[in-house]
DNA sequence: CGAGTTATCGTCATCTCGACGATAATGGGA
DNA sequence: TCCCATTATCGTCGAGATGACGATAACTCG
């Protein structure tokens, strides 16, 4: 595969360590990387996000997404899974978590260039015992008033809107909203995180249907639970379903292809 | 991120310039940040991707994506559509601009640690002339024969193998694979497209009638081409649908849902 | 002009989905 | 204890989408 028109390779690809220089070149700018995090779950039947209070400018005192900036040496989801654990105090690793896309645009920072990694991440209710170290100093807020005046610090309202539009879309067509479940779970515990994530209803029927008929989405255990009221409802496992084929789809699009998005 | 252990909140939240340090933390570390570009596009029958011919060590003379590193000032994809510019001699800009994920391992780049934010860039062929100042520093390569030996630079072939997998599923739900073809084009072109990426045949009818009336992905010209042979194609252009729906299913797929992407 | 090639339309069985009726199995009160 | 509200789960039906594939249209070439 090597050059086809090439002049002259009589050198030969090498290999990274011969003739490497020590460092990168010089006039090549440094900035800070940090990462962020768009901590999701379900609380008292309304979609949460998790926010800490800054206690230092800029934006003193306004609300963020929790993270911070990358070590040496450490790997970008490290970083997050780091920043997660500290700022939390969220001890198991998140049940889904995965980036979710970098925000660089120069000024975003006032004390200067920081590219920030997003992640977005989604766990049950019990491994958020309420989070943090100091109760004033991070929050469970709901997300429609996350951004709520004065709003959040940096670019983070918008970093708030893509993970959420991340999440609304990817529990389309793959099982991550088990993600928001525990261990066990109903089908109607399930149906409850679609209806959150999506703000609307869904037929109890058609999603039963659905759920359990899509190949590797639930695992059934076997034993029931009443905690629901009512009939007694199976006790459900995640599945090893990674993609949903066909997609869940979110309903209120119009029967044939309207299009735009 | 620092630590927000203010007990009393009586400080109201403040806008940035207030109080704001000049500078970031001092232990904060500076690393380089890089775009890297997963051009793609269709030529003699064949998916293609542009790599350049690394001038420099480390990984002298081997292929790797197109990139640079981003410049005081310049946001993200600014900076990758200057370096698709630059190092390709690509004009226009493309007619599809993603981006693909961040890649921050330490050790990836054995000068140091260098942060690098891949691009994934869809184009057609008549954007792509032959690339490049120097024909031998750039070339297109088949994505099949790209990661032969001795391998792409760094972590690139990682990085392809990533853009690949996005490209191929982003044209199942979305029309992007419109971004490959010319400002007009017939049917036939476009399922060729399909074919190319996905890796498969696709039956030509059933593929005109489910491109042909999903609303907003095509819209007719009213004109006609032979260039294909046979009996002549209506000519389409790029419709403004973002998302389809129902999506374009890939083939292979199990008819109930197998789980598992 | 006939053969080959490609485009486009149609048919049909199957599958899925949305709407919604029906039945099952609990707990809470009268 | 019995009735009922509540929730779970199963079934039915029509509309729409899909895959397989036949049929026809319209061009080029020999």
């Amino acid at each position: 595969m090597p050059s086809p028109h090439s002049t002259d390779c009589r050198d030969p690809a090498e290999p990274p360590g011969e003739d490497t220089p020590d460092a990168l070149p010089t006039d090549v700018v440094r900035v800070a990387v940090s990462v962020d995090l768009v901590l999701l779950t379900v609380r008292h039947d309304d979609l949460h996000v998790l926010l800490v209070r800054r206690g230092i400018a800029p934006y003193r005192n306004r609300w963020a997404l929790p993270g911070g900036f990358v070590r040496p040496g450490e790997d970008l989801a490290d970083a997050a899974v780091r920043e997660l654990a500290e700022e939390t105090g969220v001890r198991q690793p998140p049940t889904h978590l995965e980036q979710l896309a970098t925000y660089g645009t120069p000024g975003r920072d006032p004390r200067g260039r920081v590219v920030t990694v997003a992640f977005l991440a989604l766990v049950p209710q019990s491994h958020s015992p309420v989070a943090g170290t100091d109760a004033a100093a991070s929050r469970w807020a709901p997300v429609a008033a996350a951004g709520d005046p004065p709003g959040l610090a940096f670019d983070h309202a918008a970093i708030l809107a893509d993970g959420l539009e991340r999440a609304r879309s990817k529990i389309e067509y793959s099982a991550v909203a088990t993600a928001f479940c525990e261990p066990e779970f109903t089908v109607a515990e399930l149906r409850r995180i679609y209806e959150l994530v999506w703000g609307g209803g869904l037929d109890p029927r058609n999603f039963h249907r659905k759920v359990t008929r899509t190949a590797g989405f639930l695992v059934p255990t076997g034993r029931f639970t009443t905690r629901d009221g009512g009939r007694p409802a199976e006790l459900y496992r995640r599945g090893d379903a990674g993609v949903l084929h066909p997609a869940m789809l979110r309903p209120g699009r119009p029967p044939t292809g309207e299009g735009r998005g």
